[in-house]
RNA sequence: GGCGGUGUAGCUCAGUCGGUCAGAGCAUACGGCUCAUAUCCGUAGAGUCGCUGGUUCGAGUCCAGCCACCGCCA
């Protein structure tokens, strides 16, 4: 396959909780993935986690876990996520993953034995009360921004990296190539900011362990942005001369936040220049968005769950919203009114609807077969327009404007079934002919605009597209064309793709939500039936892996005077057999045994879902194995 | 403090080289149709185009100053 095509995201903190930023970075890279996969090119799409550093060293420390233990039950959360968004990226790098590692120490080395790398003395400060470390930029005259204490200067040897060096031929690269960052604002920014000069950057930490040693020189790690960014070469195979390598770097797009900007358009090509690689051809920063026309915050509590809004609105609605609501490049505002308000317009009323109508007719008018008879007119112009313009939105990643022509082209074929009217055509049987054509014309309009919408709403396009009777493969560059692809094709009335939300019922109820309002639904019990369950204390004696089971543990319980018992439990996503050994647990103990997997679970151990995963039940005192809860 | 951006109908915003550019979508009102998820199609609003000057035959569209908000840097 020719025409390679490589996007990015960036790889995510894997501490963080996914939000509505995370979420709409990945679906827009994710349609111009799709959008070019349908066009013929060769596309690998990346996403990935950031997984070192001293944020999940002491959020490991503190859980009493190994840092890769957090990471790797933490990960889960951005990978369901994304499985959820439907997104359809080709590889997941992760930074503790051995690829990555050599692939940062080669690039390390590399950069090194050009002489741009040198060991030297990086100076920040620290302020105690706050266990937080400042750079000499964060301190307001000297004192700690937050606290307004006075710091304790730290020296630390650092490794640096000569950036300075690059200075002009950064900003050669950045005048001669104005595509290079988008949006142009954010260009004009960074070329300030470059004749501001650049200074060395300090690459290196030896106030926490938890990365990619120095080649050569262990007391080191990796710092930050030497580590995360080299991710978009180690996914392709670098440093070995892959085929993967060679057919795809340089990246044709980073797309990213607003907020690492910089990072990727200073930093990220100066370690290239460095390394004599070449520079990707774009960076796209994109906008914040703000929820009800207030910042996010935690201590707000306005965090959009982007999990939470697709079990709401269905992911397609989400996505659509996420790409059609704001200019990608600039902010935009979150607020579930605008999301009904899009969903109802535009989703039930303009697509949904048009869906809908198009095939009832051809039901009743055409016995839902799709009449064989030329289709060249005015509609097959009208769409074929449509397709060039968003093709030409499409390589400027204006997800908008692409979004608008799809919808002007909906709103055409509507106007086109009003002024048609083939309700009337069907009250005379000497125009059979006329009407034929204009069910044929709008069921190919159909079709064309199931493709078109695809890369945007994958699964509603697959749903279209099975209403339509496509086959395998339907959406291709030449499936954009103009034809007769539908003739004869039999077909029944759609069912509503996007049932309106009325204004009472919205939002509607989120199912595996658990709140206060649905604890209180659950019947009442009596003292006497709780006492029913034999719940009792019992320490972790043994614990394996179950055979082809992701998630099963087999676990040998100590239950006291009880004795102990074999429990498999479904918790090998979050627990290492060996974490759990010693482990205070609770056990219900009367459950009737089952088999899982073959093997005979006498028991049940339990934990509650948490927002990254499960979380056993433990006592917060030592109380001897065997003891009855109640 | 330095550099840059934005300020256009109730809301969100388009307006490329100065002269049908005073516009689109949503919302609202009225009308039409009945195939459709009470959906669709059509029509309407009069908004000092932030303020004040200036250039010009003519300025949202160029220049200067001011006000407000935002971004990057310090």
């Amino acid at each position: 396959m020719s025409d390679p095509f490589y996007i990015t995201t960036p790889i995510y903190y894997v501490n963080d909780v996914p939000h509505i930023g995370h979420a709409y970075t990945t679906v827009a890279a994710d349609a111009a993935a799709r959008y070019r996969r349908m066009m013929g090119s060769a596309v690998f799409f990346l996403t990935g986690t950031d997984e070192h550093g001293q944020k999940v060293e002491k959020s490991a420390a503190q859980q009493g876990v190994s840092p890769k233990a957090l990471a790797d039950r933490v990960v889960t959360r951005f990978q369901k996520l994304w499985k959820v968004l439907n997104i359809s990226h080709d590889d997941f790098i992760r930074t503790t993953e051995a690829r990555h590692q050599e692939a940062v120490q080669t690039l390390w080395r590399t950069v090194a034995a050009k002489g741009d790398i040198y060991l030297g003395e990086y100076e920040d400060w620290y302020c105690t009360p706050c266990e937080t470390f400042l750079t000499a930029l964060q301190l307001q005259e000297g004192k700690c921004p937050d606290c307004g204490r006075e710091p304790e200067q730290l020296k630390e040897e650092s490794y640096f990296f000569r950036m300075s060096r690059y200075e002009e031929r950064l900003l050669a690269h950045l005048e001669a190539h104005p595509e290079f960052i988008q949006p142009e604002s954010r260009r004009n920014e960074i070329i300030q900011f470059v004749r501001g000069g650049l200074k060395d950057l300090s690459i290196s930490r030896t106030t926490f362990s938890w990365g990619i040693p120095v080649p050569g020189n262990d007391r080191h790690v990796i710092y930050v942005w030497f580590d995360a960014l080299t991710n978009y070469l180690s996914a392709l195979g670098y440093p070995d001369r892959t085929e993967h390598f060679g057919t795809f770097w340089p990246a044709d797009v980073h797309v990213i936040g607003k907020d690492i900007l910089r990072f990727h358009t200073v930093y990220w090509p100066t370690f290239l220049m460095a390394a004599d690689l070449p520079l990707p051809r774009q960076v796209f920063s994109h906008g914040w968005w703000t929820v009800d026309g207030e910042k996010m915050s935690k201590s707000k509590g306005n965090v959009v769950d982007p999990g939470e809004m697709v079990q709401r609105y269905g992911a397609d609605p989400f996505r659509y919203f996420l790409l059609r609501e704001v200019p990608f490049g600039l902010d935009g505002d979150f607020s579930e009114k605008a999301m009904v308000g899009r969903f109802n317009a535009d989703l039930a009323n303009d697509l949904g609807n048009l869906f809908s109508r198009v095939t009832t007719m051809l039901g009743k008018y055409c016995d839902g077969t799709v009449p064989r008879t030329d289709t060249s007119g005015q509609l097959s112009a009208q769409v074929e327009r449509a397709v060039q313009r968003v093709d030409e939105e499409m390589a400027r990643l204006a997800f908008h404007k692409a979004l608008q022509e799809i919808w002007a082209l909906i709103n055409g074929i509507n106007r086109h079934v009003d002024q048609t009217a083939p309700w009337a055509l069907a009250r005379q049987a000497s125009r059979r002919t006329e009407l034929d054509r204009v069910m044929a014309e709008l069921m190919e309009a159909l079709r064309v605009v199931t493709l078109l919408i695809s890369p945007f709403m994958p699964q509603t396009a697959a749903e279209a597209a099975s209403v339509l009777g496509l086959e395998a493969g339907w959406s291709t560059r030449a499936g954009l064309q103009w034809g007769t692809s539908l003739a004869s094709a039999k077909i029944a009335k759609a069912k509503p793709l996007f049932p309106r939300i009325e204004a009472d019922e919205r939002p509607r109820p989120a199912p595996k939500q658990p709140n206060a309002a649905g604890a209180k639904q659950v019947a009442q019990i009596n003292l006497q039936e709780f006492q029913r369950l034999d719940l009792r204390t019992g320490v972790i004696r043994e614990a394996e892996a179950v055979a082809k089971s992701e998630r099963l543990l087999k676990l040998r319980v100590d239950l006291g005077e009880a004795g102990r018992r074999q429990v498999v439990a479904g918790i090998a996503a979050v627990y290492r057999p060996s974490d759990l050994i010693g482990k205070s647990v609770v056990v219900l103990c009367n459950l009737k045994p089952a088999k899982l997997m073959g093997i005979e679970s006498q028991g049940m151990v339990l934990a509650v879902e948490g927002d990254d995963g499960l979380s056993l039940l433990g006592l917060d005192r030592p109380v001897p194995p065997g003891r009855k809860i109640h």
